[in-house]
DNA sequence: GTCTATATCAAGATAGAC
DNA sequence: GTCTATCTTGATATAGAC
Protein backbone atom coordinates (compact mmCIF):
# COMPACT_ATOMS: atom_id res chain seq x y z
CA UNK A 1 0.00 0.00 0.00
CA UNK A 2 1.70 3.23 -0.92
CA UNK A 3 1.82 6.10 1.38
CA UNK A 4 -0.44 8.79 0.42
CA UNK A 5 -0.60 12.45 2.00
CA UNK A 6 -3.75 13.18 4.54
CA UNK A 7 -6.16 15.30 2.99
CA UNK A 8 -6.07 16.51 5.93
CA UNK A 9 -5.04 16.87 9.38
CA UNK A 10 -7.47 16.23 12.61
CA UNK A 11 -7.63 19.51 14.90
CA UNK A 12 -5.44 17.48 17.46
CA UNK A 13 -2.97 16.38 14.90
CA UNK A 14 -2.52 20.04 14.21
CA UNK A 15 -1.86 20.64 17.53
CA UNK A 16 1.04 18.45 17.45
CA UNK A 17 2.56 19.55 14.65
CA UNK A 18 2.39 22.89 15.67
CA UNK A 19 4.32 21.74 18.97
CA UNK A 20 6.78 19.99 16.90
CA UNK A 21 7.40 23.26 14.53
CA UNK A 22 8.19 25.43 18.07
CA UNK A 23 10.47 22.46 18.89
CA UNK A 24 12.33 22.06 15.21
CA UNK A 25 12.73 25.72 14.97
CA UNK A 26 13.99 26.07 18.68
CA UNK A 27 16.40 23.07 19.05
CA UNK A 28 16.90 21.74 15.49
CA UNK A 29 16.24 18.50 13.02
CA UNK A 30 18.48 16.70 16.03
CA UNK A 31 16.45 17.89 19.13
CA UNK A 32 13.35 16.67 17.21
CA UNK A 33 11.79 13.72 18.66
CA UNK A 34 8.80 12.43 19.49
CA UNK A 35 9.33 12.12 23.03
CA UNK A 36 10.17 15.47 23.20
CA UNK A 37 7.31 16.96 20.93
CA UNK A 38 5.19 14.92 23.46
CA UNK A 39 7.01 16.77 26.31
CA UNK A 40 5.82 20.13 25.04
CA UNK A 41 1.76 19.05 24.78
CA UNK A 42 2.04 17.09 28.47
CA UNK A 43 1.57 13.59 26.83
CA UNK A 44 3.58 10.48 26.22
CA UNK A 45 5.13 10.00 23.10
CA UNK A 46 2.79 6.53 22.25
CA UNK A 47 0.12 9.05 22.39
CA UNK A 48 0.89 10.56 19.62
CA UNK A 49 0.58 7.44 17.51
CA UNK A 50 -2.98 7.64 17.72
CA UNK A 51 -2.90 10.96 15.55
CA UNK A 52 -0.22 10.64 12.50
CA UNK A 53 0.86 7.84 11.62
CA UNK A 54 4.77 8.19 12.65
CA UNK A 55 7.66 10.49 11.74
CA UNK A 56 7.49 10.71 9.05
CA UNK A 57 3.96 12.03 8.20
CA UNK A 58 4.91 14.14 10.94
CA UNK A 59 7.96 15.73 9.15
CA UNK A 60 5.74 15.68 6.02
CA UNK A 61 3.17 17.94 7.46
CA UNK A 62 6.30 20.24 8.90
CA UNK A 63 7.75 20.26 5.34
CA UNK A 64 4.36 21.11 3.68
CA UNK A 65 3.46 24.38 6.17
CA UNK A 66 6.70 25.22 5.50
CA UNK A 67 6.47 25.38 1.79
CA UNK A 68 2.62 27.01 2.17
CA UNK A 69 4.65 29.85 4.51
CA UNK A 70 7.35 30.18 1.82
CA UNK A 71 5.05 30.69 -0.91
CA UNK A 72 2.89 33.20 0.83
CA UNK A 73 6.15 35.39 1.80
CA UNK A 74 6.91 35.64 -1.51
CA UNK A 75 3.97 35.54 -3.52
CA UNK A 76 3.46 38.99 -1.36
CA UNK A 77 7.44 40.06 -1.72
CA UNK A 78 6.80 40.10 -5.69
CA UNK A 79 3.55 41.99 -5.37
CA UNK A 80 5.74 44.67 -3.89
CA UNK A 81 7.03 46.24 -6.82
CA UNK A 82 11.03 47.03 -7.38
CA UNK A 83 13.70 44.88 -8.88
CA UNK A 84 11.66 41.04 -9.09
CA UNK A 85 15.25 39.45 -8.51
CA UNK A 86 15.95 41.72 -5.59
CA UNK A 87 12.83 40.90 -3.95
CA UNK A 88 13.36 37.08 -4.58
CA UNK A 89 16.53 37.59 -2.84
CA UNK A 90 15.62 39.37 0.19
CA UNK A 91 12.57 37.38 0.65
CA UNK A 92 14.54 33.78 0.21
CA UNK A 93 16.98 35.11 2.63
CA UNK A 94 14.51 36.29 5.37
CA UNK A 95 12.67 33.20 5.23
CA UNK A 96 15.95 31.00 5.86
CA UNK A 97 17.15 33.23 8.03
CA UNK A 98 13.63 33.35 10.26
CA UNK A 99 13.23 29.77 10.26
CA UNK A 100 16.38 27.99 10.07
CA UNK A 101 16.04 24.65 11.42
CA UNK A 102 12.82 24.44 9.01
CA UNK A 103 14.81 25.72 6.12
CA UNK A 104 17.03 22.71 6.39
CA UNK A 105 14.42 20.00 7.04
CA UNK A 106 12.82 21.30 3.93
CA UNK A 107 16.39 21.29 1.78
CA UNK A 108 18.75 18.86 3.06
CA UNK A 109 17.43 16.44 1.71
CA UNK A 110 15.08 14.24 -0.72
CA UNK A 111 11.49 15.45 -0.49
CA UNK A 112 9.01 12.92 0.55
CA UNK A 113 6.59 14.17 -2.03
CA UNK A 114 4.02 11.07 -1.69
CA UNK A 115 3.67 12.55 1.65
CA UNK A 116 3.17 16.42 0.68
CA UNK A 117 0.03 18.29 0.62
CA UNK A 118 -0.58 18.56 -3.26
CA UNK A 119 1.21 21.04 -5.79
CA UNK A 120 2.50 22.91 -2.45
CA UNK A 121 6.16 22.55 -3.93
CA UNK A 122 4.71 23.86 -7.40
CA UNK A 123 3.21 26.91 -5.74
CA UNK A 124 6.54 27.80 -4.06
CA UNK A 125 8.50 27.35 -7.26
CA UNK A 126 6.25 29.27 -9.18
CA UNK A 127 6.74 33.05 -8.05
CA UNK A 128 10.27 32.70 -9.20
CA UNK A 129 9.90 31.33 -12.64
CA UNK A 130 7.32 34.33 -12.83
CA UNK A 131 9.93 36.49 -12.13
CA UNK A 132 12.48 35.84 -14.87
CA UNK A 133 10.08 35.60 -17.36
CA UNK A 134 9.37 31.85 -17.26
CA UNK A 135 12.98 31.05 -18.18
CA UNK A 136 13.40 27.52 -16.43
CA UNK A 137 17.25 27.43 -16.81
CA UNK A 138 17.48 30.67 -15.67
CA UNK A 139 15.05 30.38 -12.83
CA UNK A 140 16.82 27.23 -11.53
CA UNK A 141 19.95 29.59 -11.70
CA UNK A 142 18.80 32.02 -9.65
CA UNK A 143 17.15 29.34 -6.71
CA UNK A 144 20.64 27.65 -6.64
CA UNK A 145 22.49 30.86 -6.39
CA UNK A 146 19.88 31.51 -3.44
CA UNK A 147 20.02 28.82 -1.50
CA UNK A 148 23.93 28.47 -1.75
CA UNK A 149 24.35 31.45 -0.96
CA UNK A 150 21.70 31.21 2.46
CA UNK A 151 22.97 27.40 3.53
CA UNK A 152 26.56 29.26 3.53
CA UNK A 153 25.56 31.58 5.43
CA UNK A 154 23.96 29.49 8.29
CA UNK A 155 26.44 27.18 8.15
CA UNK A 156 29.00 30.06 9.13
CA UNK A 157 30.76 29.18 5.84
CA UNK A 158 32.01 32.43 5.15
CA UNK A 159 35.12 34.23 7.03
CA UNK A 160 34.17 37.00 10.02
CA UNK A 161 35.32 39.42 7.33
CA UNK A 162 33.07 38.36 4.13
CA UNK A 163 30.45 41.21 2.74
CA UNK A 164 27.94 39.50 2.24
CA UNK A 165 25.40 41.36 1.14
CA UNK A 166 27.62 42.36 -1.50
CA UNK A 167 27.88 38.94 -2.55
CA UNK A 168 24.25 38.55 -2.65
CA UNK A 169 24.51 42.18 -5.27
CA UNK A 170 26.45 40.51 -6.82
CA UNK A 171 24.84 37.37 -7.61
CA UNK A 172 21.71 38.84 -8.22
CA UNK A 173 22.60 41.67 -10.42
CA UNK A 174 24.79 39.33 -12.27
CA UNK A 175 21.53 37.55 -13.40
CA UNK A 176 19.52 40.37 -14.23
CA UNK A 177 21.18 40.87 -17.66
CA UNK B 1 42.08 22.36 27.10
CA UNK B 2 40.90 23.74 23.84
CA UNK B 3 40.56 21.13 21.11
CA UNK B 4 43.44 21.02 18.84
CA UNK B 5 44.30 19.66 15.33
CA UNK B 6 46.29 16.41 15.26
CA UNK B 7 49.73 17.34 13.60
CA UNK B 8 49.65 13.79 12.36
CA UNK B 9 47.74 10.71 12.54
CA UNK B 10 49.23 7.30 13.34
CA UNK B 11 49.30 4.39 10.57
CA UNK B 12 47.17 2.72 12.41
CA UNK B 13 44.74 6.23 13.31
CA UNK B 14 45.08 6.24 9.21
CA UNK B 15 43.63 2.85 8.48
CA UNK B 16 41.18 3.81 10.58
CA UNK B 17 40.32 7.44 8.73
CA UNK B 18 40.56 5.39 5.12
CA UNK B 19 37.92 2.49 6.52
CA UNK B 20 35.78 5.55 7.52
CA UNK B 21 35.94 6.80 4.37
CA UNK B 22 34.90 3.72 2.49
CA UNK B 23 31.73 3.56 4.80
CA UNK B 24 30.75 7.01 4.54
CA UNK B 25 30.88 7.15 0.59
CA UNK B 26 28.97 3.90 0.66
CA UNK B 27 26.37 4.26 3.50
CA UNK B 28 26.48 8.43 3.82
CA UNK B 29 26.77 10.50 7.14
CA UNK B 30 24.02 8.71 8.89
CA UNK B 31 25.38 5.21 8.73
CA UNK B 32 29.06 6.13 9.60
CA UNK B 33 29.48 4.62 13.23
CA UNK B 34 32.15 3.65 15.17
CA UNK B 35 31.06 0.19 15.65
CA UNK B 36 30.35 -0.16 11.62
CA UNK B 37 33.91 1.47 11.43
CA UNK B 38 35.29 -1.07 13.01
CA UNK B 39 33.25 -4.01 11.68
CA UNK B 40 35.28 -3.05 8.33
CA UNK B 41 38.67 -4.06 10.29
CA UNK B 42 37.57 -6.32 11.92
CA UNK B 43 38.21 -4.90 15.44
CA UNK B 44 35.63 -3.97 18.19
CA UNK B 45 34.80 -0.16 18.27
CA UNK B 46 36.55 0.68 21.49
CA UNK B 47 39.75 -0.15 20.13
CA UNK B 48 39.34 2.67 17.68
CA UNK B 49 39.35 5.27 20.71
CA UNK B 50 43.01 3.88 21.39
CA UNK B 51 44.21 5.10 18.32
CA UNK B 52 41.64 8.22 17.65
CA UNK B 53 40.15 10.75 20.62
CA UNK B 54 36.21 10.40 19.74
CA UNK B 55 34.26 10.56 16.86
CA UNK B 56 34.15 14.37 16.09
CA UNK B 57 38.10 13.77 15.27
CA UNK B 58 37.47 11.12 12.94
CA UNK B 59 34.99 13.30 11.23
CA UNK B 60 37.00 15.94 11.23
CA UNK B 61 40.05 13.99 9.78
CA UNK B 62 38.04 12.81 6.86
CA UNK B 63 36.87 16.22 6.43
CA UNK B 64 40.48 17.76 6.25
CA UNK B 65 41.06 14.77 3.66
CA UNK B 66 37.67 16.03 1.67
CA UNK B 67 39.43 19.55 1.25
CA UNK B 68 42.82 18.53 0.10
CA UNK B 69 41.26 15.58 -2.54
CA UNK B 70 39.16 19.07 -3.64
CA UNK B 71 41.96 21.42 -3.46
CA UNK B 72 44.00 18.98 -5.65
CA UNK B 73 41.46 18.49 -7.89
CA UNK B 74 40.34 22.27 -8.59
CA UNK B 75 43.64 23.20 -8.93
CA UNK B 76 44.50 20.43 -11.53
CA UNK B 77 41.64 21.87 -13.11
CA UNK B 78 42.56 25.98 -13.19
CA UNK B 79 45.77 24.73 -15.00
CA UNK B 80 44.39 22.70 -17.79
CA UNK B 81 43.28 26.12 -19.56
CA UNK B 82 39.97 26.90 -21.08
CA UNK B 83 37.13 29.51 -19.36
CA UNK B 84 38.25 29.58 -15.61
CA UNK B 85 34.66 29.72 -14.64
CA UNK B 86 33.79 26.70 -16.46
CA UNK B 87 36.56 24.67 -15.46
CA UNK B 88 35.73 25.24 -11.85
CA UNK B 89 32.06 24.50 -12.17
CA UNK B 90 32.69 20.97 -14.38
CA UNK B 91 35.26 20.24 -11.18
CA UNK B 92 32.84 21.56 -8.38
CA UNK B 93 30.68 19.07 -9.99
CA UNK B 94 32.48 16.20 -10.06
CA UNK B 95 33.95 16.53 -7.08
CA UNK B 96 30.47 16.56 -5.67
CA UNK B 97 28.83 13.64 -7.66
CA UNK B 98 31.85 11.15 -7.34
CA UNK B 99 31.56 11.70 -3.37
CA UNK B 100 28.39 13.02 -2.17
CA UNK B 101 28.35 11.99 1.34
CA UNK B 102 31.83 13.18 1.91
CA UNK B 103 30.39 16.45 0.56
CA UNK B 104 27.30 16.43 2.68
CA UNK B 105 30.17 15.91 5.24
CA UNK B 106 32.04 18.92 4.05
CA UNK B 107 28.79 21.26 3.83
CA UNK B 108 25.81 20.68 5.98
CA UNK B 109 27.13 22.26 9.69
CA UNK B 110 29.86 24.64 10.37
CA UNK B 111 33.25 23.26 10.49
CA UNK B 112 35.38 21.40 13.32
CA UNK B 113 37.81 24.61 12.35
CA UNK B 114 40.51 23.78 15.35
CA UNK B 115 40.57 20.17 14.52
CA UNK B 116 41.11 20.32 10.97
CA UNK B 117 44.70 20.42 9.13
CA UNK B 118 46.13 23.86 9.21
CA UNK B 119 45.05 26.14 6.07
CA UNK B 120 43.33 23.17 4.45
CA UNK B 121 40.33 25.27 4.00
CA UNK B 122 42.20 28.68 2.60
CA UNK B 123 43.77 26.45 0.02
CA UNK B 124 40.85 25.10 -0.92
CA UNK B 125 39.43 28.24 -1.55
CA UNK B 126 41.95 29.87 -3.78
CA UNK B 127 41.78 28.54 -6.55
CA UNK B 128 37.96 30.61 -7.41
CA UNK B 129 39.22 33.67 -6.08
CA UNK B 130 41.84 33.92 -8.56
CA UNK B 131 40.16 32.62 -11.18
CA UNK B 132 38.09 35.62 -10.57
CA UNK B 133 40.82 37.79 -10.50
CA UNK B 134 41.06 38.58 -6.84
CA UNK B 135 37.41 39.84 -6.13
CA UNK B 136 36.28 38.15 -3.72
CA UNK B 137 31.90 38.99 -3.72
CA UNK B 138 32.52 37.77 -7.34
CA UNK B 139 34.05 34.58 -5.66
CA UNK B 140 31.23 34.16 -3.17
CA UNK B 141 28.87 34.52 -5.62
CA UNK B 142 30.07 31.48 -8.21
CA UNK B 143 30.65 29.67 -5.15
CA UNK B 144 27.29 29.94 -3.67
CA UNK B 145 25.68 29.10 -7.01
CA UNK B 146 27.73 26.09 -7.25
CA UNK B 147 27.07 24.36 -3.66
CA UNK B 148 23.26 25.48 -4.54
CA UNK B 149 23.05 23.93 -7.93
CA UNK B 150 24.80 20.66 -6.87
CA UNK B 151 23.10 20.24 -3.62
CA UNK B 152 19.81 20.88 -5.39
CA UNK B 153 20.95 18.20 -7.35
CA UNK B 154 22.37 15.91 -5.33
CA UNK B 155 18.36 16.03 -3.27
CA UNK B 156 16.61 15.50 -6.03
CA UNK B 157 15.05 19.16 -6.15
CA UNK B 158 14.49 19.25 -9.73
CA UNK B 159 11.81 18.25 -11.96
CA UNK B 160 12.63 14.49 -14.02
CA UNK B 161 12.64 17.01 -17.14
CA UNK B 162 15.20 19.59 -16.03
CA UNK B 163 18.13 20.74 -18.50
CA UNK B 164 20.30 20.99 -15.53
CA UNK B 165 23.56 21.44 -17.77
CA UNK B 166 21.48 24.36 -19.37
CA UNK B 167 20.71 25.94 -15.68
CA UNK B 168 24.44 25.54 -15.12
CA UNK B 169 25.63 27.49 -18.42
CA UNK B 170 23.34 29.94 -17.33
CA UNK B 171 24.73 30.96 -14.37
CA UNK B 172 28.29 30.03 -15.05
CA UNK B 173 27.83 32.45 -18.18
CA UNK B 174 25.87 34.95 -15.82
CA UNK B 175 28.97 35.90 -14.09
CA UNK B 176 31.44 35.77 -16.51
CA UNK B 177 30.50 38.94 -17.26
C1' DG C 1 46.71 -3.05 19.84
C1' DT C 2 42.74 -5.41 20.96
C1' DC C 3 39.58 -7.45 23.92
C1' DT C 4 35.16 -8.01 27.09
C1' DA C 5 32.08 -5.91 29.96
C1' DT C 6 29.63 -2.13 30.93
C1' DA C 7 27.72 2.61 31.58
C1' DT C 8 24.64 5.76 29.72
C1' DC C 9 21.47 7.37 26.86
C1' DA C 10 18.02 7.92 23.45
C1' DA C 11 15.55 6.77 19.53
C1' DG C 12 10.89 4.92 16.97
C1' DA C 13 7.26 2.10 17.60
C1' DT C 14 3.49 -1.41 19.37
C1' DA C 15 0.10 -3.80 22.60
C1' DG C 16 -3.45 -3.41 25.22
C1' DA C 17 -5.78 -1.37 29.40
C1' DC C 18 -8.65 2.51 30.85
C1' DG D 1 -7.40 10.37 23.75
C1' DT D 2 -4.13 8.93 26.86
C1' DC D 3 -1.80 5.79 29.63
C1' DT D 4 1.91 2.16 31.24
C1' DA D 5 4.84 -1.30 29.99
C1' DT D 6 7.66 -2.97 26.77
C1' DC D 7 10.32 -4.24 22.47
C1' DT D 8 14.05 -3.42 19.61
C1' DT D 9 17.77 -1.12 18.18
C1' DG D 10 21.62 1.51 18.17
C1' DA D 11 24.63 5.18 19.46
C1' DT D 12 29.34 7.15 22.00
C1' DA D 13 32.39 6.20 25.28
C1' DT D 14 35.24 4.27 29.49
C1' DA D 15 37.63 0.76 32.54
C1' DG D 16 40.66 -2.46 32.88
C1' DA D 17 42.46 -7.15 31.56
C1' DC D 18 45.48 -9.51 28.24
Amino acid sequence: MPATAPTQLSPRAREIVAAARELLEQEGVEGLSMRRIADRLDIRAPSIYKHLPDKEALEAALISDGFTDWAELCERAMRDGGDPLVSFGDAYRAFAHSHPHLYRLMTERPLPRELLTPDVEERAARPLVDAVGGDPDLARAVWAFSHGMVTLELNDRFPPDADIDAAWRRGLTAFRR
